[in-house]
This record gives C-alpha cells, structure tokens and sequence, in this order.
DNA sequence: AGAACTGGTTGCAATTTGCAACCGGTTGCA
DNA sequence: TGCAACCGGTTGCAAATTGCAACCAGTTCT
C-alpha cells in the first residue's frame, strides 16, 4: 500500500466499474493490437492528449476535460495506465491528499501517436470554424515539425514529468 | 440501395449489434477526440491493420484476423468505418457475391498513425521471442524509415486501393 | 467552525460486446 | 445436375462495460 490516500477501508476491494485486471493473455501477441489492447477504447487517448498538451496532472483537473469523462471511469483508466507503466502516481508533497500522474518514458513515447492522431484528426473530421487560430496554428506546425519536433517536444515532457 | 447482394429483405432494418448511427453530436471538436470516436475501439484499428499490412479486402478475410473478430462486430464497423468515408465497399466483378472494401484516401491517411501504434507497441508492449524476425525486421525498417517511407507505403496503397 | 476541495467509490440502468447458430444466394466441382 | 463449400452478413441472448448521479471521508482554506 504505497499511497493510502483518502478513504474506503483500504481492502484491496476492486469490483465496481472496472475493466479486468489485465491478467489475461493479449489477444495476440502483434504489436499494434498490444498496443491496441492498452489504448484502444474512446477515454485512454483523451486522458493522455490532457497530460500531453494540456499540462494536467491531477484527478480533478483531468475530470473537468471538455468531453465529461466520468469519475469511475477515469478512476479505472488511471489505475490502467499505471498497472501498464504508462503513467505513475505520486504525492503531491503540497497537499496530502493531492495524488500528481506523470507520465513515464513510456508515456512521453505515445507522443508520436498522439500527434499523428490529431493531424490526421484536423485534416480529416474538423470542422474548421470551430476551432480556435491558435489551435489550428499549432497544428500546422506539428505537421510541418516532423520528428524533430516531436523529440523536442518529449524532452519537455522529460523534463516536467521525469525530472530531468 | 447501391450494393443489393445477398440475404435478407432488404428494408433497411438495423436494429441488432449496432454502433449508434452516428448522428450525433461529436463530444468535443477537438481534433484528437473526434479521430477517436472513429478509431477508438478495440477492433478498428486491427481492421485496417488487415487491410494496411496484410491486404485483407473481403469479409472472410478480415474475420479471420488473429484475434478472432466476430462477425457482426466485424460487420459493424465496416459500416461504421464505410460511414466515415474511411473505407468504401464495391462488387469483385469475378464473384456476384463478393464485396471488396478499399481504403479512401482518408483511409489512406492513417498509415502514419497505425505505423507509430506498431512502433510503440513494438519497443514497449512486444515480447521479443513472440514475433518473427521478418516482422522485427520490418519493425526496424518502419522505425528508420520515417515519413518518406510512410509516403511510398501510401503510394502503394493508393495504386492498389484507389487504382491510381 | 464551516465551506469548499481532494481523489475517488457505489449502485443501478442503459449500452455494447462476444458467442454461436443460422440464413439465403452464389460458385466450383463431379 | 446436384451438392458442398463459400459468400457477406443477421439474429437472439448472456455477459461485460459504460454512464450517471449521488455520496464519502479526509484535508485545506477562510
């Protein structure tokens, strides 16, 4: 029992609204469907794309994303992504109760695939006028940046998340 | 009705192990958030995988993917994916019966994103002695290759599913 | 002291998935 | 010609997952 936060008698207890231990066998053993069975589901990617690009690090902060995610399921998918070394859970040494997410050198990793997602996303399902300049601008400079960028890009990441 | 092939009374019933039709509103406009309400799944990816990687045109074909699809979800998100103009479907002119689906140029537009998926999965989530070294090595070469092999990769797509 | 905030949990209804059996038409082969 | 195998699915049902809304016990702010 590494972070006894909060509340609940501490039982192990874990039933309720959660996807399966992740014990079981992958489906198979292909890269893109490991991959597929830890990111594939319409949550994981947004809670990402909120630690990537929009600095979130807290429950409550990932809670209020613009999509309504609900608060079991981002409990579960936390607990997920942990369980699979994406990310990692710490205290915040500034509030007792605070826990801060950051993401491991796996995570950042994901950032490739999160920005080819979202070009392919701005070019493909966009509606244009609903999207601010200032994103559309950034958006047309990731597709220019190529992997360079990208490095750039997780080195930041390194540096807020890893301590580095 | 384009493509009147096989059983049923064609009444456009579609009630039965279905996706919401997809009228409604997106959550967010975000970019990222919309490509995950067409990709974010658990089987869509690994379809276009099929049909990226291993050429899979026909519905037989997809259905005998690795991890064993079932073929009203496989059905489905053909539809789904047919819907978002990802995909297209059209006769085998050799066979009355036969529906070829193909990759629009949208469709197209996702190697970059499935062939990051493959990369990370590949250096995080692969068991070494699970794959073949055909397939490490083509690993490898996606890694090096960088987005002007995507581009090729993309070219021969569009030549085989586009007739370009 | 009380209000507001912290990271969640709980129960329940609604939706989605997975399974297995099945379907009617088409095609290849004897 | 006849029949088996193949074609792209559909159907009904049980099981798992999601989404909602209320709630909780500590902690911090005022």
């Amino acid at each position: 029992m590494q972070f006894a936060t909060g509340c609940m008698g501490n039982k192990l207890v874990a039933k309720c609204n959660q996807s399966p231990m992740r014990n079981e066998e992958p489906r198979s053993f292909c890269p893109i469907n490991m991959a597929v069975e830890v990111l594939g589901d319409t949550w994981t990617l947004l809670i990402l794309r909120d630690m990537m690009f929009a600095g979130k690090r807290h429950f409550r902060d990932l809670l209020q994303c613009e999509e309504r995610i609900a608060s079991n399921i981002l409990a579960d998918r936390l607990r997920l992504l942990t369980l699979e070394k994406v990310i990692t859970k710490s205290e915040d040494p500034t509030h007792k109760q605070k826990a801060i997410y950051s993401l491991t050198e796996k995570g950042i990793q994901l950032l490739p695939v999160l920005v080819q997602i979202r070009i392919w996303g701005a070019h493909h399902m966009g509606k244009i006028d609903a999207v601010s300049p200032a994103v559309k601008a950034f958006n047309r400079k990731l597709e220019r940046g190529g992997p360079e960028l990208w490095a750039q890009m997780m080195a930041e990441l390194r540096a807020t998340h890893l301590g580095r």
